[in-house]
DNA sequence: TTTT
DNA sequence: TTTT
């Protein structure tokens, strides 16, 4: 059946890499994603959703995004399951994405324009 | 910013209708989208995802859809938080449907085929 | 960057089955997606898509449906150009699906009815 | 019917404005939506595709955004049909744009700085 | 050139 | 007829 899920947001911190008992690379981060309009107070109203990526765009994730970051997701809902320390099971519903495109202007000089500079041209590898 | 879900899968029970105080219709149920593969003990994984949807699309819902009816969600991903009995702050990730689209085959001289011949003609108003 | 489109209607006919010169199996056709309101006339529009589909998908398609079936598509977008008979260059923008999943019920006792019990219990390789 | 598309590109050109008779605004631009790899030849491919936009987000496009301007589309695809001036038929394939969201960093001090600090707050009267 |  |  389908699932698709299509964000577009910033981070709110870093990500977090982990590596599974296999090896793995797994990041994790939370993606604020704007409402269109503001609320009774003015302020904007946003979105935050976890969002889980694997293998190698989880190394790019942790490498060259961080709190902030402008990023377009496309991938998949998915709704797990886990027991608290209560004893309670509990449901998370988080974003796996298939892609991450990173969507800020890399500025002159930076780090990223760099490394854009040595490795080869394409969005998987690297970001632009 | 950009938010989009889009799902097709089965209702896990019938849709549940409330209104608002203020009069606004609203239907939720649980939509059970299959996984691609099956897991290791030959078990079609599926994820089972909270559904809102408002207004006089959730009527359509309670009237048309039930228990098992196949559906295409097209709307957005929200989260929302609430305080459980025990004062524990929860938050709860659910798909607000902006449209649904019916996709069982009515079958001949059933309700939904009568009801086809007695209303204008469009996916908004009946579905079909 | 992104491209992602996703639909859901019928096909005007049955696929057209190719294989390119290395023996990649290609499938074509075109998809009637209702708009969701009828003209003034009260006929009902569509918009008719070119969708192309590769490898195992492709010969899924034309082992699997026909003129009439109901699917949904995830793909991309793509523009391709041509030289006319008439040396004019010619755009085509077409879907590249990269999942066609089929929505028809199966009738009891049909050929795909019988055909789920004897393969593999996968959206992947056989419809359902 | 379901029918939907999401890309992120860049303009090829400034968007053309144009007005129906009846006063409707229109703007047009073509979007250049990279692929992930490069060619043999190291080039990077794009797919060039026609967009429609409609009303105050036709007036927003030709107000705000130009040539080489990174924007989100969130909208359906459409087919049009129409006679050349050789009398042949032809078609068009192009999406129309319910949502373009305008991802390019404002520059500090840019007109588009200050627009956004006159007007209210939302992602539908002003890009940002 | 179009489907239910 | 194409963008960074």
């Amino acid at each position: 059946m389908l699932n698709r899920v299509i964000l577009i947001g910033r981070l709110t911190k870093d990500p977090e890499l982990r590596y599974t008992p296999s090896g793995t690379a797994v990041a994790t981060f939370t993606l604020a994603v704007n409402r269109n309009r503001a609320n009774q107070e003015g302020e904007r109203e946003a979105d935050f959703i976890p969002v889980v990526v694997w293998q190698k765009q989880a190394e790019n994730c942790a490498n060259y995004i961080g709190k902030g970051s402008l990023v377009a997701i496309d991938g998949r809902l998915q709704v797990r399951t886990y027991d608290g320390k209560d004893g309670q099971r509990r449901w998370v519903t988080e974003v796996v994405a298939e892609n991450v495109r990173f969507l800020d202007k890399r500025e002159k000089g930076s780090t990223l324009e760099q490394i854009g500079k040595e490795v080869p041209f394409s969005d998987d590898d690297i970001p632009f």
